[in-house]
DNA sequence: ACAAAAGTGTTTTCTATACACCCATGG
DNA sequence: CCATGGGTGTATAGAAAACACTTTTGT
């Protein structure tokens, strides 16, 4: 059989740092849409399965560590790309704060984060998947406490909550927030405290991924 | 960029009929694996989209008309298949119980459905395409009212509760989960009523979509 | 008349929400 | 000492869950 489609997978990556969300592009040397900005990604090679099609893309692309990679959704309209028929598995991804400032290593100088309100025109359909890929970030967030793995390993209470708020976009309840948070038993209060300029120090706080998948094992879920 | 990944699609199909919930299956009539059981689906041609890939698969090996169909996941693993590099996009769908009798129309005699608790030994990786397939649906029913893409347009309440309780492998209280589905107001009580064999003769619903898109557009979820 | 399935309300428990003041530090 | 951000508890309302008997038909 003659095959003509190309697959290619593309990755939307998001990143928190002081209060915003961002996503990670990078800028296009070559036609098509050459100097548009896109999602990082490219074409699988036959010899790779497609995590690390995309774990290859984003290391060449812009030297992140991706933290949290998930499959998003596979695009296959016969116009989405100038080139012929591509088919695209898209996959969002989150990264901790630490892999936030782009590493100057390959070609990372035409990689930048922007801001989620504010991206530039995106080539090819990366826009509607761009779209989706927030939709999930922000849905998820509610079901599965992925809002760690925008965070350092220890983190202040309140980084936490600025995650929800600024993604769900709107405040939210500190006590309540907290009280459902504590109860889950997924967090591990430490015996350290930080100070960031003014105020009260906070305590730190980390994740305790060992006792998460005990619950989803238990099926209890997270709802926020 | 020469290619050598072949592309295509895969659906697993449910449908419900007197307490059964089945998936449709083909014989393979080819190596590799030839006469064992598989998904139905085959490669994406150049110039159809990936919904349109499914739709004729499914029309050309079974004949059944699919009523939901939703994109479940892409598999792309080096050795899923034997013929070389062969990335599937699976899609998961409902069908009406009028599409449940398989027309003898095309290849429909090598088409069958399966309950899903006894399937055959199946080809390929399509075990564990069946099995995401099985948990997806399981979980969208308690927050989207899918469930009534397994039923007829009419349909007696006692059915909607059969279908919940076969998938979700638990007893539901009759009176609450009424109460939970009436007040999202997406069913229509009609004024009619079928008798099957002895018992009191139930009312019939019919399930109101203009309301539940309406409903979805207004944020509100269903939750069971 | 009895077996079989449909239909129907109330009480209790739990969870979600609303809400305001004190604490510890840096400047 | 004051500005800034961190930390904490209770009361109310609404939703979920538990629970059993009556109704209508076919045989």
């Amino acid at each position: 059989m003659e095959n003509t489609i190309q697959l290619t997978v593309d990755a939307v990556v998001f990143g928190y740092e002081a209060g915003n969300i961002s996503v990670l592009l990078v800028k296009r040397k070559y036609e098509p849409y050459q100097n548009a900005w896109a999602l990082p990604g490219g074409f699988v090679l036959e010899n790779e399965n497609l995590e690390q099609a995309i774990e290859r893309e984003l290391s060449e692309e812009t030297g992140v560590k991706i933290n949290y990679l998930e499959q998003l959704y596979t695009f296959g309209d016969l116009a989405r790309d100038p080139r012929g028929r591509v088919v695209s598995v898209a996959y969002f991804g989150l990264v901790k704060p630490n892999a936030f400032q782009l590493q100057a290593s390959t070609d990372a100088e035409l990689a930048e984060w922007f801001h989620i309100d504010t991206l530039p025109k995106l080539a090819f359909d990366h826009k509607k998947i761009f779209k989706m890929a927030l939709e999930r970030l922000q849905a998820k967030i509610t079901y599965e406490p992925i809002g760690f793995e925008l965070l350092d390993k220890k983190f202040p209470f309140s980084d936490l909550e600025k995650v929800y708020t600024t993604l769900l976009r709107r405040e939210i309840d500190r006590r309540n927030f907290k009280k459902k948070m504590m109860s889950l038993k997924v967090l591990d209060e430490l015996d350290e405290k930080i100070s960031i300029g003014r105020g009260r120090p906070a305590s730190l706080f980390s994740f305790n991924q060992q006792r998460y998948f005990q619950l989803k094992k238990e099926g209890i879920i997270f709802e926020i």
